[in-house]
DNA sequence: TATTGTTATACTCTATAACTATA
DNA sequence: TATAGTTATAGAGTATAACAATA
């Protein structure tokens, strides 16, 4: 006999209620939707985070961009490369600081952040097909409770 | 002049409906904070969910926790090894199959999930503080909907 | 043949420390 | 002295392929 019998239920015990749990699994499954929707266009969730907040964003700086999203400055270095060498952003002396640079779009970068915006919206809301559209405001409005 | 800014703000454009961006924001919230909560018993998120499964589902296989988990075998291996190691768990031969390994937990295991769980809520419920208990529960019952 | 568990490997994400150039 | 950006490095998390033992 296979030790594993499919009809038997798992408890999932003391991870039940945690907010915690439940949140890294739904975000698994936005995840996955995300990275198969979106893989035609070889952009991983952190990738088109940047993209939007640079086109949302022209001129923003890598300091700007750490602070939003909490990452840190060493671990973006290689992201901001990567959209470079891809030439989707390029970078520009910040007008009044000279340590800094400013990211903007270029052409190719609106072009496939345009269609990227599409797309990940598509992943999102097949992600979510099971709630009803109040359903996902209510969602998307506790969350950015917790986050703020 | 500094290039950073403090009061500008950041537009979040395409990213601000994304229930994706929302879920993955709102996971890093509670992470960080069962992290901090957590640091004194040395568990990492994975291996406070694996104790859990292990503890409510006595006997559970390596194959088992990673169907539930939606985890690689081959990822599995090492954490299991850590708690092991650690004197958490205890691996017995499966009474009807010969390729399978029963986990349980040891009295040091059950007694460190006894107070890792209670330190847990608590990290879920510092991190949920703006919201309401009903709201708790609203949000619960949508990421779980969106995860089953 | 299929499944359980394992090793090896590689890529991504994350965290820390040390460094440079400029403010 | 502090800040913007970079390099190097190490630890997790995640993915695939290949394998031994058993079903």
């Amino acid at each position: 006999m296979a030790a594993t019998q499919p009809g038997l239920e798992i408890d999932t015990g003391p991870l039940q209620g945690l907010v915690g749990y439940a949140a890294r699994r739904a975000s698994m499954v936005l995840f996955d939707s995300f990275t198969q929707h979106m893989a035609a266009l070889d952009l991983r969730p952190t990738l088109f985070t940047l993209l939007s907040l640079i086109g949302a964003n022209p001129g923003i700086t890598s300091t700007q961009l750490c602070t939003e999203l909490a990452i840190q400055s060493s671990n973006l270095v290689g992201l901001v490369k990567q959209l470079q060498d891809r030439a989707l952003i390029r970078r520009q002396p910040h007008p009044c600081d000279g340590r800094a640079m400013g990211l903007h779009l270029t052409a190719a970068g609106r072009a496939l952040l345009s269609r990227a915006s599409q797309i990940a919206a598509q992943a999102d809301r097949q992600a979510t097909a099971g709630l009803s559209e109040a359903e996902v405001r209510k969602l998307l409005s506790l969350l950015q409770k917790i986050h703020h």
